[in-house]
DNA sequence: ATGTCGTGAAAGTCACGA
């Protein structure tokens, strides 16, 4: 099984060559984030042409994150149990929650589509919800665990952290100025890989960024940043078999600023029925 | 010059988010 993770920007922009990309590289699972649409908006006709399945979760022109899969997808859910919200101007418990998670159960893996808040300056009110969002979903990954022995469950998404300086080549990034590098930003990340959850392409892939912003010729002086991951539970990482960044994705016509980052799953299958994977 | 994008609302440009 092939997954992709993929921050699209806008699917009714690049529907087409989203569903181009997975039919050339024979993409099994899509996770998308910033889709900025409703479901009622999303282009559907395009994936189902190509024999996939949709999950989708917008609920404005902000966010947004949607699964295409040829595998019947199972057991969705919009949020991961204590995600935080976001209202600007409030604060306290209970807010209403953005479009940024969306979980799907596909031939017995535990999938997850995160686009992780930007967090937008370090004085924001945003970056506090940033650390909150990583914290619950630090205690959602550690609880699905527990409930769950042994099972693969992955993490794919838009992080909005470089890990380390080497993940930051963007001149206009700063450390101790901006998002994205703070210590508490990447202590929020590592603690999901302390949770267990490792990342998978990293030792694969070990050079390379997913995102250039469009502005100041980012990408042909190749001045990104990495921060879009997979991350998997030990189980997830068994069965991982390869891994690729498709830096190319980020030319042609209207590219989107972040390119798609892809895992190969090698899925045991049970002999007395092909559709039952054998951890299960 | 935040010099590029994408969206929606009001509008034939602006505000917002990234």
């Amino acid at each position: 099984m092939r997954i992709a993770t993929w921050n699209v920007n806008s699917i009714r922009t690049r529907v087409d060559r989203t569903v181009e990309f997975l039919q050339r590289e024979s993409v099994d699972v899509l996770l998308m984030q910033e889709i900025k649409c409703k479901p009622e908006q999303f282009p559907r006709q395009p994936f189902e042409d190509a024999g996939y399945e949709l999950a989708v979760h917008g609920l404005n022109q902000w966010n947004g994150v949607a699964i295409a899969s040829l595998s019947p997808i199972e057991d969705v859910e919009t949020s991961f149990p204590g995600m935080p919200g976001f209202l600007k101007g409030s604060d306290g418990p209970d807010l209403p929650l953005e479009a940024r998670a969306l979980g799907a159960t596909i031939d017995g893996v535990r999938l997850w589509s995160l686009y992780v808040p930007n967090g937008r300056g370090l004085d924001d009110p945003h970056y506090a919800y940033k650390l909150d969002w990583y914290a619950a979903l630090e205690r959602y990954v550690r609880e699905w665990q527990a409930a769950h022995p042994g099972e693969p469950i992955a993490l794919g998404g838009d992080f909005n952290v470089c890990p380390t300086d080497a993940d930051n080549g963007d001149p206009s990034m700063v450390e101790g100025v901006s998002t994205h590098l703070s210590p508490a930003e990447r202590a929020a990340f590592q603690a999901l890989v302390d949770a267990g959850m490792a990342d998978v392409v990293r030792p694969l892939v070990p050079e390379g960024y997913t995102y250039w912003d469009y502005k100041q010729l980012r990408f042909p002086r190749n001045e990104g940043l990495r921060i879009d991951f997979v991350l998997g539970s030990p189980a997830f990482q068994d069965l991982v078999a390869g891994a690729a960044i498709h830096r190319d994705e980020r030319k042609g016509v209207q590219p989107s600023d972040h390119v798609p980052v892809v895992v190969d799953l090698d899925l045991p299958v049970d002999e007395d029925d092909d559709d039952r994977p054998m951890f299960l």
